[in-house]
DNA sequence: GCCGTTTTCGGCCCGACTGTTTTCAGTCG
């Protein structure tokens, strides 16, 4: 059982104990463990194998420690299948939809006789929810219109969409409402997640009225949500909802750190101010004692005031970088400043959009040192790979390439396939040429997890293959990653000295981020590329670069953040592996 | 159910908005 089922039992038990009447307390410490136990680095199922304890993983307390184990050990948890027992099965449905919490789940299950979203539609057309007291019609057609999108929508947002979209409203906004004085974006969009729930705005404004306005006449805006004074929040025709809050005066750290969350973190913020005799919301912070308040400018000088180091808006995701910060120990985290080179790019020699020559030129404007061309091999004809002829022809050229960029050094490689035995695309004769070497999968992603490992295991001992390129071959949204056992690619990783790639284009973010944390952990090289296709494809990299960060990656972790001597005599030691 | 620079027991984050209400419960983030 992976962390993401464990994960899911754990929310669906905190869902049902809601359910049951238990003490919030109870309902938010399941929900605490299953989002611990989702972000975690490793596999619990190999975490309690090895005989490690469970409990020392923060939220993770001896009653839910056994129920791990025995999930683990069994893949059942007979707590949960007697708890599950105890309500008809399309309860949970229900409390999905938005606006529906257990109160009124449990009122339309008892009091109508409702099991089931089609239940309840039946009961909301019939006319019998607006009948009940506290509901009205009001509440019966909002259930209604959201139950009927529910299918609908995708629920979340790739990144790379998100930030196109959130930097749109924000020129609008700020073309429409000439008294804004800021306006950043915030939540997950900030933190990096590679993908985004909705879209989350903060802004300073002397009229905020004007701007939640503004916001709700967008062109773009499908549906309005809510509006009050200082809170808008609208539905786009592409689906995507957007919160504003918006606040006058100059209080915006608060706010900012507010608004950024995680709301994981926020929890753990705030229980950190109360044990300092403080209460932390949205405007500041206020001592107990005195009823003081304080506003603060900045978020470096709110979690200055908590006692803590500047904690960067990647890690805030709610798990130990609480802890961290209080021992002054939180890592100057890499930066898109520290990256020196792009080490997979893609040109119309394969299925790339621009000439090498337009991409060395865009390479060389972001102040690279280095670029590797890695056009596709042979094998993807799909993708007009490269034959041997060609792939050396293309390497003359590239070499050729030296000098005419400045001092960039243009480097020559491939993106190699990895065919289904482990083998590579093409002899080492060929491969002996090339500077860089990506080997990456395309093909029979079904395969079986040993069969996988073992694949992607042998094409790391090959001593020219410099990195495995976007390691899971996901999608995001669209493709399932492959079934591999990441322990121990980790660990051949670090053994062969064989980098691995985050692939920071936005639908890709592969490594993801807590397999990038334990590749860290590992000590296996990272290099983060942007496998652009065309021009614009490179500037990508700031996205692996998040990805990065919330693996807790400083630039010493990233074989890209060394200058040119750094990363040839890093490849070297590869190839003598 | 978890946890400890007050504590192994007694606490546990905080506010906005909606819809239904004459003061607030439910939901959400």
């Amino acid at each position: 059982m992976n962390n993401a089922q464990l994960a899911d039992i754990f929310d669906k038990i905190a869902d049902l104990s809601q359910l049951k009447g238990e003490s919030v307390f109870v309902v938010r410490a399941y929900q605490r463990a299953s989002h611990t136990i989702q972000t975690f680095p490793t596999e619990l199922e190999r975490y309690v194998q090895e005989g490690r304890n469970l409990r020392e993983i923060p939220g993770i307390g001896e009653a839910i420690a056994k129920k791990i184990t025995e999930l683990v050990s069994s893949g059942k948890l007979e707590f949960y299948e007697k708890l599950k027992a105890e309500f008809p099965e399309g309860l949970l449905a229900i409390m999905d939809i938005p606006g529906v919490g257990p109160k009124t789940a449990l009122r339309l299950c008892q009091e109508l006789g409702v099991n089931s979203v089609a239940d309840l539609e039946q009961a909301i057309v019939d006319g019998r929810v607006e009948q009940l007291p506290r509901l009205g019609k009001k509440t019966a057609d909002n259930i209604l219109r959201h139950l009927r999108t529910l299918g609908t929508k995708e629920r979340r947002t790739p990144i790379g969409q998100a930030m196109r979209q959130a930097q749109g409203v924000m020129a609008d906004l700020r073309v429409r409402c000439p008294g804004i004085r800021r306006l950043e974006f915030a939540g997950s969009l900030r933190r990096y997640q590679e993908t985004i729930g909705d879209i989350d705005l903060v802004c300073v404004a002397a009229d905020p009225q004007q701007v939640i306005d503004a916001l709700a006449g967008l062109p773009e805006v499908a549906e309005v949500l809510g509006q009050g004074g200082t809170k808008g929040s609208v539905v786009t025709k592409s689906g995507v909802q957007i919160d504003l809050r918006v606040v006058q005066g100059e209080a915006f750290g608060a706010l900012w750190q507010y608004l950024t969350g995680s709301k994981e973190h926020n929890v753990l913020l705030r229980e950190h101010a109360n044990r300092l005799g403080l209460s932390l919301n949205e405007y500041g912070v206020t001592v107990a004692a005195t009823g003081a308040q304080e506003t603060f400018a900045d978020e470096v000088s709110l979690y200055a005031r908590l006692g803590l180091a500047y904690i960067p808006q990647e890690l805030r995701q709610g798990t130990r970088e609480l802890d961290t910060a209080r021992r002054n120990a939180i890592p100057r985290l890499v930066e898109l400043a520290d990256m020196r080179g792009d080490l997979h790019v893609h040109t119309d020699w394969s299925d790339g959009r621009a000439p090498l020559e337009a991409m060395l030129a865009a390479c060389a404007a972001k102040g690279y040192a280095y670029v590797a061309v890695t056009d596709h091999s042979s094998g993807r004809g799909i993708a007009n790979g490269l034959t041997v002829e060609r792939i050396l022809r293309q390497a003359q050229e590239v070499r050729a390439m030296n000098g005419r960029f400045g001092d960039m050094r243009v480097l020559t490689g491939s993106e190699v396939d990895i065919r289904a035995d482990g083998s590579l695309d093409y002899p080492e004769e060929v491969l002996r040429e090339l500077d860089v070497v990506v080997a990456s999968v395309h093909s029979a992603m079904g395969q079986a997890r040993e069969v996988m490992t073992e694949r992607i295991i042998k094409a790391m001992r090959n001593p020219y293959v410099t990195v495995i390129g976007h390691p899971s071959t996901r999608l995001i949204g669209e493709r399932e990653p492959i079934d591999a056992d990441w322990e121990a690619l980790f660990r051949a990783a670090a053994e062969t000295g064989t980098a691995l790639e985050i692939n920071a284009s936005p639908e890709r973010l592969d490594l993801k981020d807590s397999h990038a944390a334990r590749a860290r952990e590992l000590g296996v090289p990272l290099i983060i590329s942007t496998d652009a296709h065309s021009v614009e494809g490179l500037d990508a990299m700031h996205f692996g670069v998040g990805v990065a960060r919330r693996a807790w990656c400083e630039a010493k972790d990233v074989v890209n953040t060394k200058g040119y001597d750094g990363v040839r005599e890093w490849m070297r030691g590869k190839r003598n592996f």
